[in-house]
DNA sequence: CATGTACTAGAATGCCTATTCACTAATTGG
DNA sequence: CCAATTAGTGAATAGGCATTCTAGTACATG
C-alpha cells in the first residue's frame, strides 16, 4: 500500500518531468508566446487535458522550468565559490562552471538569455519574481567573491556588484552567440580560460598581469 | 503644387514618426506580444485603421522601430571609431557613445536588450534579418578596432570578435540593470570610465596597467 | 463482480486581438 | 462651389489558442 503510493508518486514525478522537458524543447525553439499548449502536449505525448493535471497554466510550466534550472545553476555556482584557495582561482571556477552548465543546457540557456529580462510581462507575478531574485542572487554571490578578493588584495578596488554584473553580461553574450552559431564541435568550456584572462587582466598590452 | 506635396510629405513623415514613438512607448512597457494594435493606435491618438495606412502590420512597426535605432547607433559608433589617435582612446569613446545613446533612448534599449535575441520568432522574416545583421555589424566594427589596436601593440593578442562580443555583453547587462533600477539621478555615462578601465586593465591587482 | 476513483483524452468554449471593410470627413484642383 | 481623390474612422470579421468540460478507460477496493 505504501509501496504502491510510492510508485505512484514516482510515476507522477516522471510524467511531470517529461512535460517539462517537452516544454523546454518547444520554448527554446519558438519562445514563450509562439509555443502553444497543443504543441507542448503533443511533444510530451499527452493530451492537453492531461497536461493541465500537472500544471495550472502555461505560465506555470514556464516558471517551473526556469526556477528549477536557475536554482540548479545557483547551487553549482555556490559550490564553485568554495573551490580554490584564492579568489582568482575561485572566479575561474565560477566561469568554468557557468559555461559548462550552459553547454549542458543549451535549450534552457536559449530561453534564459533571450528572455531573462523579457520578464517584463511576468515579473509582476509572484513566481516570476522568485526567478528574478535567484538571478540576482547569482550576481550577488559573485559580487561577494570579488569583495573577498579585494580584501585579500588579489583584486584591485572596484565596485563588486557592478563588476559582477559586467562579468555575467560578458558570459551571457558569449554563451548566446555560441549557442546560435556553433556546431557541437567547438567547446564552449574552452573559452573559459581566455574569458577568465580577459576579465582578470583586461585587454591592455601592459606587462603580463600575473594575478592569474 | 510642388510646395504642397512637399508639405504633405512632411506631414506624412511626422505622423508616421508619432506612431513609431507611441509604439516604442508601448513595446518598452509590455513587450511585443503584450502590446496590442489598439493600444498603439490609442497612444498615438489615431484610429486603428489609420495606423494601418502607415504600416502593413504590427511586426512591420516593430521592425521599423528597431531598424531605425540600430542604424542610428551604428552610425554613431562608426564615428566613435574614428575619434582619438590611439585604439584605446577610440575604444573609450565607443563605450561612452553607446552608454550615452542608451541613456538617451531608454525605451528603445529596454526593448533592444531584452528582445535583441528574442528575434527567434522574427529572424526568419527578411526584415528581422536586416536588424540582426546590423547588430552584428556593431560587433564587427569594434572587432576591427581591436584588431588595429593589436597590430599597433596597444592591445595584447586576443580574438577580436570574441572580445568585442564580450565587451558588448558587459555593456548591455550594465545598461539593462541601470534602466531597470536607476532613478534619473545616477548617470549611466559616468560608468563609462570604469567600464573602460575594467575592459582595458581587468580586475587583477597587478601593477597599474598603463594602456589607458 | 460492482462500484468508486484516478487518469487520459480531445472536442467545445470563450476570449482576445490583428487585420479588413464600409463609411465619413477633408482636401484638392478646376 | 463641385466632383474626385485622399485620409481617417472604428465596428465587424476571422482565426488562433489557453483553458474547461464531458466522456471514456483502466485500475483499485469491498
Amino acid at each position: 500500500m505504501d509501496q504502491r503510493s510510492q510508485r505512484k508518486q514516482r510515476e507522477y514525478e516522471a510524467r511531470r518531468e517529461e512535460i517539462l522537458l517537452a516544454a523546454e524543447r518547444m520554448f527554446s525553439q519558438n519562445g514563450f508566446f509562439k509555443t502553444s499548449m497543443a504543441e507542448i502536449a503533443e511533444s510530451a505525448q499527452f493530451a492537453m487535458g492531461t497536461v493541465y493535471r500537472f500544471f495550472k497554466s502555461k505560465e506555470e510550466i514556464y516558471i517551473s522550468l526556469m526556477e528549477a534550472k536557475v536554482e540548479e545553476l545557483l547551487s553549482l555556482l555556490k559550490g564553485a565559490t568554495k573551490s580554490g584557495p584564492t579568489a582568482p582561482e575561485k572566479l575561474r571556477e565560477v566561469i568554468r562552471v557557468k559555461l559548462a552548465f550552459a553547454d549542458q543546457n543549451r535549450n534552457f540557456f536559449r530561453i534564459y538569455v533571450s528572455e531573462w529580462s523579457g520578464f517584463e510581462w511576468t515579473v509582476k507575478s509572484a513566481f516570476g519574481d522568485r526567478v528574478w531574485k535567484k538571478y540576482l542572487a547569482q550576481i550577488d554571490l559573485v559580487a561577494n567573491l570579488i569583495k573577498d578578493g579585494i580584501k585579500a588584495k588579489e583584486f584591485r578596488k572596484v565596485n563588486p556588484k557592478d563588476t559582477s554584473l559586467a562579468l555575467h553580461g560578458m558570459l551571457n553574450s558569449t554563451i548566446y552567440v555560441w549557442i546560435l552559431q556553433a556546431g557541437p564541435k567547438e567547446s564552449l568550456v574552452d573559452k573559459g580560460e581566455w574569458l577568465s584572462a580577459l576579465f582578470l587582466g583586461g585587454i591592455g598590452a601592459a606587462k603580463t598581469n600575473t594575478a592569474l
